[in-house]
DNA sequence: CTGAAAGCGCTTACAG
DNA sequence: CTGAAAGCGCTTACAG
């Protein structure tokens, strides 16, 4: 393999493209950035120096201090990379965000809450409280969400929050109607005739167990997301039983599933209402493996909307959040609150889709 | 919805920490960084004055115009985040490079080659040619991938290139064992006694057609990492049929196996090569669909070696390659090169997983 | 261990 | 339409 040279070259400055075109700096940059009046022969004068000194335009760096803006808007995750990315309704969240931060959809800096043993590190200074940017999207609640908000302030960074605690602070936020949205896929079972539901859940926490939901693990639970999806599918089904996976998964929502379909046909669950379309394709997984026929004999529906890549011939049943619009709102909000515009928090609404996965109950014979 | 005010404050500078703290800028620089000697007393004393203040630390745009250096590594994207991200391959790269530039994750400036109407757009001045970066990992070829190179070397950030077009430039490549790797798998195959083999192909270029392979369209193909794939599969199976799906999906590999395995038993393939690990669960669902048994009455092959989340109870037959640790070579080529090294492109093997989706011709009666 | 000085490369009022 | 001047906020040799 060939070995390439990299050596740092000497780049050249405005002020050397300047003297060549024989103007001043200020001409020279207001040549570069289309700003202020300059006659197209001393543009062209000026781009031509560029050219021949091989000059790639103005320096963000230096352009940042001057103008006081890095042009970057920072995205905070909760997690590394690799996990964040598993989830489609972070990824459409984030397109949302790009969108609407340019349609060159560019700006982002992916951050991550993963502190701990970044000390001993090499030098990437680039960390929440050190990065050069000029507002910044928290996606998702987390332990750290606070702590993340009170760096991101100190520093007089604008910050928007999707899906947080409401109420964390008086900080902007992007919120879902988790329970009402539930409530909603609950209740058209529960027209249905469906009485034996049973819940899929998302982490209540970090731990990311798989179990049983109990009261002392809700009381414990730290994902606002997760408690309120729960809190909506109980206030139509107060017993359902619930277990959680250990994250949004297909292979997580079929792993809950065996658990929650493995009694006698005449008391197992008619229905299942899992947190994530990604979770329901796993449950009709693990129907499909115990011969229990989706819909006919067991019900299912999801939440979020997304396409599930291989789910087909199912059109599953969920609660379509507008994922995408809500990365743009996030978007928007920074936008504004960068131009010092007071900016309110806003409530998203799912909507019900009915696919092929939800039938009336099964009539016992 | 509470409004929330954002007024930009005066954020304090470090000249008026030192001032408050009785010392000069230097020694309460000095305090920031820990560089340079100075008395835990003063330290102490700048850092007190600091949170009187309410200072939060330098200013990051300031420290990097005075260094030269940003801290940012810029991501180059070939589509837009919603489509990159869709792929785990990308993702696990991804995460590779992130945990290689700072185990904190962070310092990543996604950016896309999406150019086009981003004339007439809001000023959001963060694009390839002006993105305060200081070097840049280009994800997988492209069309516009000359012209990323070209604009990024006229700025002088060192460029890496995973899975380019090998000699387009001199120019650093993480480069992936393709034709080799899929020349292994296509050989195991033929061990098994396979000769009726057809392909399920990735995208040959930018128009994501799902259509035969012919001579005129491998001509006029433009991606590498599809061509050599290929050029591998036929290396043993000169003959081979291939279908191009649109994208790396299952759905997409659904749709291509429908059509391979539309003929009688008697001559329709005994096994498939599918060029990703996402379109080979599509061929599986296709089997599934059509009732033929998976390994037994054809055997199945992907690339890539990601868990396909859902796949249960099929362990893949396939070639696993390094994602991560292409990521991370990649992350650590841009940190050589910042260091002013030479460095040296990289060719990663993709190892031979053996799973439960591949087993001897079926014998014909 | 601390300070005075220079300067990173640009942009932006302000004059003309 | 163009130029001279100031300054964005910091860091880094260099002296002491």
């Amino acid at each position: 393999m060939t070995a390439v040279d990299n050596s740092v070259e000497h780049r050249p400055t405005l002020a050397a493209v300047a003297a060549r075109a024989g103007v001043s700096a200020s001409t020279a940059s207001l040549a570069f950035s289309g700003t202020g009046p300059v006659s197209d022969a001393t543009r062209e004068r000026v781009l031509q120096a560029a050219r021949e000194l091989n000059y790639a335009g103005p320096d963000p760096r230096a352009r940042s201090l001057r103008r006081g803006r890095s042009g970057i808007v920072g995205v905070v995750l909760e997690e590394r990379v690799r996990d964040a990315f598993r989830d489609p309704i972070k990824i459409a969240t984030l397109d949302g965000i790009s969108e609407e931060l340019g349609s060159i959809d560019a700006g982002l800096l992916v951050l991550t809450e993963v502190a701990g043993e970044a000390e001993g590190d090499e030098k990437n200074p680039v960390t929440l409280s050190d990065a050069p940017i000029d507002g910044a999207v928290l996606m998702g609640c987390s332990p750290r969400f606070e702590e993340s908000i009170a760096t991101l302030r100190a520093r007089g960074v604008p910050v928007v929050a999707i899906e947080g605690n409401p109420g964390d602070d008086d900080i902007v936020m992007i919120l879902q109607d988790n329970r009402e949205a539930t409530r909603r896929g609950a209740e058209h079972l529960k027209a249905l005739g469906h009485t034996r539901v049973a819940i899929v859940a998302l982490s209540l926490d970090r731990d990311h167990r798989r179990a049983l939901v109990t009261p002392e693990r809700i009381a414990a639970g730290t994902s606002a997301t997760t408690l309120e999806r729960l809190a909506g599918a109980r206030d139509v089904f107060p017993d359902a039983p619930a277990y959680t996976g250990a994250g949004s998964y297909v292979e997580e929502g079929r792993l809950a599933a065996l658990e929650l379909l493995s009694g006698e046909a005449s008391d197992r669950p008619t229905a299942i209402i899992a947190q994530s379309d990604l979770l329901a394709a796993g449950v009709i997984r693990a129907a499909e493996e115990l011969g229990i026929a989706v819909p006919e004999q067991l019900s299912v529906i999801g939440f979020d909307g997304v396409k599930v890549d291989g789910l087909w011939p199912y059109d599953l049943t969920t609660l379509v959040q507008p994922a995408a619009e809500k990365g743009r709102a996030a978007g928007r909000a920074v936008k504004a609150m960068l131009a010092g515009n007071d900016v309110a928090s806003r409530l998203f609404t799912a909507e019900f889709h009915e696919g092929n996965t939800t039938a009336p109950v099964p009539v016992v014979e």
